[in-house]
DNA sequence: CCGCGGGCCTGAGAGC
DNA sequence: TGCTCTCAGGCCCGCG
């Protein structure tokens, strides 16, 4: 499910569509995702201008008019599908095989939960399957100490992110650095996916104990910069190429994302290693009850 | 502090 | 064809 890159690839295809706009309604087919909906959720979205979109962690954040924020979390297998005179294609980009041009895909079809009503007859619709997601609405004075928001670390492609931070970062963790890149209060936004993919750029190995990296000599302050680099770089990538599609994701105008051809370990398990020379073969691992992908001969 | 296991849900794919 | 099992871009909780 999405990631920093798919959620970012979403919040820029909604606010094409929904920024300035006004909601003219809401349809809710269900009274909970992973949670209930907040109470009134239809009544005070209703008739709302749309003031503009943002993105904090794997949170979409649609900022309305009278100080309210509604927050969206897509879980494992949300997605966002405009449709309506609005939605278009991007060219040069993939689509999803089941949507000539207007389905989402039948299976995801029967699980849309909400819709947006847009004045001007765009409708926004939210499909899940699994009910993974979450949407909130929050007053601007809870927006700071709000449950979701409130602990979550920098933003990984923030202006700040670079060796100096990672290693305040690591310092102390006898954690794995996989299951530290993970964890969304250290560092907000990297999923599965793309730990692995930075760790393989980084060279470094995902068992490895995050505080060994954050040794003040020189040698480590080089580590962290290149692990640094190795997610903005793959996080930059991805978005670029409008996220990865495996399963359930897709751009808000069905278009699938292509980050996914570009993997270098992840779900490659027992495939030669891409690194120039390596020579190795992609091993499979389970830490904290999550698929690592990673090169045990260049990863280290 | 840390990892593990289980849970929340549905669907896809593999193997039999 | 259909059953059973495993696994999935997230995240939370409790246990030891």
């Amino acid at each position: 499910m999405p990631e920093l890159p798919e959620v970012e690839t979403v919040k820029r295809g909604l606010e094409q569509v929904m920024a300035g706009r006004t909601i003219a309604k809401v349809t809710q087919n269900r009274p909970d995702l992973r949670f209930p909906f907040p109470d009134g959720f239809r009544r005070r979205l209703a008739g709302k201008k749309i003031l503009g979109l943002n993105r904090r962690a794997k949170y979409v954040l649609v900022g309305l008019e009278g100080d309210l924020t509604l927050l969206m979390h897509l879980g494992m297998s949300g997605r966002f599908e405009i449709i309506g005179r609005d939605r278009s294609s991007s060219p040069g980009k993939f689509h999803h095989p089941a949507g000539s041009g207007q389905s989402a895909g039948k299976a995801v079809q029967s699980h849309v939960h909400v819709i947006f009503h847009l004045t001007g007859g765009t409708d926004i619709q939210y499909a899940d399957p699994r009910r993974f997601g979450y949407m909130d609405l929050i007053e601007a004075q809870d927006l700071e100490t709000h449950a979701r928001l409130a602990d979550l670390g920098p933003e990984p492609l923030g202006n700040h992110m670079n060796g100096r931070l990672l290693t305040d970062i690591f310092k102390g963790k006898q954690r794995s650095l996989k299951a530290v890149l993970l964890d969304q209060k250290l560092i907000a936004g990297i999923g599965n996916i793309y730990a692995c993919e930075a760790l393989h750029r980084a060279r470094l190995s995902p068992t490895r104990r995050a505080a060994s990296l954050s040794t003040g000599r020189k040698k480590g302050l080089e580590r962290v910069d290149t692990l640094a680099g190795a997610i903005r770089d793959v996080l930059s990538e991805a978005i670029a190429a409008g996220g990865s599609s495996l399963r359930d994701y897709v751009q808000t105008d069905g278009a699938l994302g292509y980050f996914q051809h570009a993997f270098r370990v992840y779900d490659r398990e027992g495939q030669p290693c891409a690194r120039d020379k390596c020579g190795g073969t992609v091993k499979r691992i389970v830490q904290n009850n999550r698929s690592t992908f990673f090169c045990s001969s260049c990863q280290k």
